[in-house]
DNA sequence: ATTTTCGACGAAAACGTTTTCGATTTTACC
DNA sequence: GGTAAAATCGAAAACGTTTTCGTCGAAAAT
C-alpha cells in the first residue's frame, strides 16, 4: 500500500540512501556491482521516485502548463494534441486549463500554474484579454511563455501563429481571380487579433484589385454560436444585398451556417453565391457542397509551440541567453465545391 | 525574478515562518493584528506557495490524472471538458495523457501519473488493453481510479458509463415502431465493449420484435476513418440489398458517411432509406437531412466521473471506507429529419 | 503574592530527494 | 612496506512547507 522510498531500498540492501540515489542517477563513484543490485531492488520493489520531492530539490517539474479559451473546438483539440505529443517525446507532462474566454479566469489559471511551478507556459489568449501583466509577471519570474494562435504582439516572448492577414488576403484574392465581383465578409468580434487581421486581409485584397470596400458588406459574428451567427447573418445579407456573389467567412462554422441557410432557401452554391471558410476542419469535407477553406495547421502549431518552449526552458537552465522567435506557419487554400463555378 | 517564500515575508515582518504559515492557514493562535499584517505583505510581495513543498509535506497534490485513447474526438474532448470543469470547481488540476489506443503506452502513462503522485486517476481504456494489472497496481497503492466509457468490468473500482446495449436496443426499436422493416447495422470493430454492446442491442431488438436476424445486413466499420467506412459500406449495402429501408450506424460519423453517399446517389433520406446515428455530436444538426441519433452525454460522463473520484479521494483521506459505484448515465433518442417519414 | 489559565508566538522535525564534501578502503607504484 | 592515487561509499545540508510541542508573558483566579 505504501509507496516505496529510497530509504526502503537502501535498508533492503544495507547501504545508504546516497548510494542508492547516485546509483540511479548514473554517478560514476558507484561500483557496477552495487549499481546492479540497486537496479534489481528498484525493480522488485516497484520504486517510483516521488516527483514532489524531486521537484522541490531540483526546482523543476518537467511539466508544461497550457491555457486555452476552450477545449471543445476542433482547432484547439488538435493544437493540444500537438502539444501533448511533443511534450511526451521530450519527457514533459502537460497541465491543461481553460479560460472560457474570460480574462479573470485566465489570470487565475496562470497564477495556478505558477503555484504548481510548471517549467513553462503555453497560452492562447482569451478574447477579453487586453492587459498582459499576468503574462509578463510569469516571464519576469523566469517562467518562459510561448503564445500561440491568439497572441499579443506587445508581450516579449516567442510566438507561433499563422499569418491570418495573408491567409485572408489569399482567400479573397482567390475569389476575385475566380471572377467573383461582390464579396461579403462575415467577420469575428473586434478585439481578437486574428479577427482583425482576417478582416484587414479581406480589405487589402479588395483594394489591391481595385474593388471598392463597402462596409455594409461586412457582417459581425460575435454571438455564442458561430453556426447561428452564420445562419442569421446570411439571412440578413440575402435580404440586404441581392447581388452579392461570394462570402468570405471567418470560420468554417460560420461558413457552414451560411451554407445551411442558402441550402434552406434553395440558393445555389456556388452558382448564385460562393462560400469560403477558414480552418479546414473535418466538417468542411462533409457538408454539401464541400467547403473551400484555409487549412490552419493546428497540430503543427501545438507541436512547434511546445518545442520552442522546451528549448527555452533548457536555455534558461543553462543560463544561456534566450532569443525569442515568432514562427509563422504556412496556410493553404483547400479548394472544394463551394467556390468552383463551371 | 526569484519567487518569494514564507521566509521572505517572515523576514520582512520580523516574525517567524511558523507564524506566517499559521496566519495563512487560519490557525486560531495568531492575533488578528499579525494575521492582517501577514495578509497584506503576502499581497504586496505576490507570494504564491510552492506547490511542490506543500505536496511533499501534505502528501497530496490536488491533481487528477486522466488517460484517454485520443483527444481529437468530439466525445473525448467533451468528456475532458466535464472533467476539467468539475476539477476546477473542487480545487483540482488535471494532467491529461493519451494512450493512442496502445496498451504499452497506457501502462507507461499510469506509471507517470503515479510518479507525479496524482491524487486520483480517470481512465478510458485503450482498445488493446486486456490486462488490468497496471490499474490494479494503482488502486492497491491507494490511488483511487474511476473508469469511464471504455471500462473493464473486472476491475474493482467506480465506473461511469452509458448502457450501450440498451441505447442501441432503443434506437432499433424506435425504427421498428416507425414502420421500418429491413434494418441494417453498421457496426464497429470486434473488441471494444461498446461496439459489441451496440451490436447486441441491435440484434436483441430485432428478435424481440420477431424480425429475423440477417448477418448479411451487418457491415463492419473498422478502418481508420469512420466517415469513409460509412460511405464505402453504404455503397456496398445499396448494391447488395435493394430493399433495406433503414440503417443503424454505430457512430454519427459513420452515419454521416452513409448520408453523404445516399445524397450523392440521390437516394432520398428517409423516404427510401432512414439513417440513425450514435453520439449526437454537433455535426448531426448541420448535415442535410439532420441526423436522428442517440445523445451520449460526454460532458456529464466526465463531470460525474471526476466528482466520484474526488469524493473517493476525500473518503480515503478521512480513512473512511469507500463504496465503489457504477453509474449508468441515461441516453436519449434525438429525433431529427433522417428518420421522420411523412 | 502565588498559582493557574490563556493568548500569542517560535523551534524544530518531518516530507523524500539530490549533491557536496569528506572519509574510508582498495589498488598501484616505487 | 610505505605512500599516493583511485575507487567506493556515507553524513549532512538543503529545497519550502506544515504541524507538533514548548515557551513566555500577561491576565485571571485564588
Amino acid at each position: 500500500m505504501n509507496d516505496t522510498r529510497l530509504i526502503d531500498i537502501a535498508a533492503a540492501l544495507g547501504i545508504s540512501v546516497t548510494t542508492v540515489s547516485k546509483a540511479l542517477k548514473g554517478y560514476t563513484d558507484i561500483s557496477e556491482n552495487t549499481r546492479a543490485r540497486v537496479l534489481e531492488m528498484v525493480a522488485t520493489m516497484n520504486y517510483k521516485p516521488n516527483a514532489n520531492a524531486v521537484n522541490l530539490r531540483t526546482n523543476e517539474t518537467k511539466t508544461l502548463g497550457v491555457v486555452i479559451p476552450t477545449m471543445v473546438h476542433h482547432f484547439f483539440s488538435s493544437v493540444l494534441n500537438g502539444i501533448i505529443d511533443e511534450a511526451e517525446n521530450r519527457g514533459y507532462l502537460v497541465i491543461i486549463l481553460q479560460s472560457n474566454e474570460k480574462y479573470e479566469l485566465e489570470k487565475k489559471q496562470i497564477a495556478l500554474l505558477q503555484q504548481k511551478r510548471v517549467d513553462g507556459i503555453l497560452i492562447s489568449l482569451s478574447n477579453e484579454t487586453d492587459d498582459f501583466s499576468h503574462i509578463n509577471d510569469a516571464i519576469k519570474k523566469n517562467t518562459p511563455v510561448v503564445l500561440f494562435d491568439k497572441i499579443a504582439k506587445l508581450v516579449d516572448c516567442s510566438k507561433v501563429v499563422i499569418n491570418d492577414r495573408k491567409a485572408a488576403y489569399d482567400a479573397v484574392t482567390y475569389l476575385i481571380n475566380k471572377g467573383y465581383k461582390k464579396i461579403a465578409h462575415f467577420r469575428g468580434s473586434y478585439t481578437p487579433q486574428n479577427s482583425i487581421d482576417r478582416f484587414l486581409g479581406y480589405k487589402k485584397a479588395l483594394e489591391d484589385h481595385n474593388i471598392p470596400y463597402d462596409p455594409t458588406l461586412v457582417y459581425l459574428c460575435d454571438h455564442n454560436s458561430d453556426f447561428e451567427d452564420g445562419y442569421d447573418n446570411a439571412q440578413k445579407l440575402v435580404a440586404e444585398h441581392k447581388d452579392v456573389d461570394a462570402i468570405f467567412a471567418i470560420t468554417d462554422l460560420v461558413a457552414i451556417g451560411i451554407i445551411k441557410y442558402l441550402n434552406d432557401m434553395h440558393i445555389k452554391i456556388p452558382e448564385q453565391i460562393a462560400v469560403f471558410g477558414f480552418s479546414n476542419w473535418f466538417m468542411s469535407t462533409v457538408i454539401s457542397p464541400k467547403l473551400t477553406t484555409i487549412d490552419q495547421p493546428g497540430y503543427d502549431i501545438g507541436q512547434r509551440a511546445a518545442s520552442i518552449l522546451i528549448n527555452e526552458i533548457a536555455q534558461i537552465k543553462e543560463h544561456l541567453p534566450v532569443i525569442h522567435q515568432t514562427i509563422e506557419l504556412p496556410t493553404l487554400i483547400i479548394e472544394r465545391e463551394s467556390t468552383i463555378r463551371n
